[in-house]
DNA sequence: GTCAGTGCAAACCCTTTGCAGAAAG
DNA sequence: CTTTCTGCAAAGGGTTTGCACTGAC
């Protein structure tokens, strides 16, 4: 059941639904919010006991992001997150654990941003806020 | 007298005023702001036919960031740019070109991050306009 | 049987590090 | 002379790529 309704949400993003395609997306798109690594997600999936590889782990996770099914968030010249929550919002980065938390929209009001100068569209607004204990 | 300037101002930020530190140091903190990365910076030192190696660029570079002369950017798994611009301000990246262009500080108006959860103190509020031609 | 998908290893880019030589006081 | 700085080359971490194998229709 819930395999079905992945594999269509691959199916609607453009994306065949094929063996670790749907067992990554299951272990990230079908609980809760988290961000990963590509590290982190080869780790947990062998011990989920999914064969795979760290190719193929970048390969997918590039597609999903690549196709707006997760978002990538680079805090620092370290290994990229990928973030399960695709939803407009912000981070908080903790420089000693290397972690990140969620901050919803609503947190923040920015206001401003249509009036920058600039040629193109808007393809992220990106809001990392560092704190250090 | 550029030279004096720029030798007291090393010396103000607690660095010893050595011969690369302060030509890079008359290169990014004399004139206009800039945005570089290391590569850049070797780039346009031998143009001037300043001798000197990445690693020394690299070396000078995170000396100058860390005590303050410089701000790091980190746009994507890239280069790291360093800011000349030291002030409080934001940044849009042209994702065509790979460039980046300052944003005031005034030009944006975020309210809400002195009430997010937090344990420790803010060291750094990170925007970054993502815009695509 | 075909063709996309997968996994391994090697390549890649950027950055840092180890160490010998150079420079500065 | 001593100590720090510099530069080269090698190592390092993270990501991507090339290519043969596997697996799904």
């Amino acid at each position: 059941m819930t395999k079905n309704t992945i594999a269509e949400k691959l199916v609607t993003a453009g994306i065949k639904p094929t063996r670790i395609r749907v067992a990554l997306a299951t272990m990230l798109l079908s609980g809760k919010d988290q961000h990963v690594t590509a590290d982190s997600v080869v780790s947990i999936a062998r011990q989920k006991g999914i064969r795979t590889s760290v190719a193929s782990v970048y390969n997918t996770l590039n597609q999903f992001a690549d196709c707006g099914l997760l978002k990538r968030i680079i805090v620092d010249h370290g290994p990229i997150f990928f973030d399960t929550n695709t939803d407009n919002h912000y981070h908080v980065y903790h420089e000693n654990s290397g972690t990140l938390t969620d901050l919803p929209a609503e947190t923040l009001q920015i206001t401003g941003i249509d009036e920058i100068p600039r040629t193109g569209t808007i393809t992220g607004v990106d809001v990392i806020i560092r704190v250090s204990a």
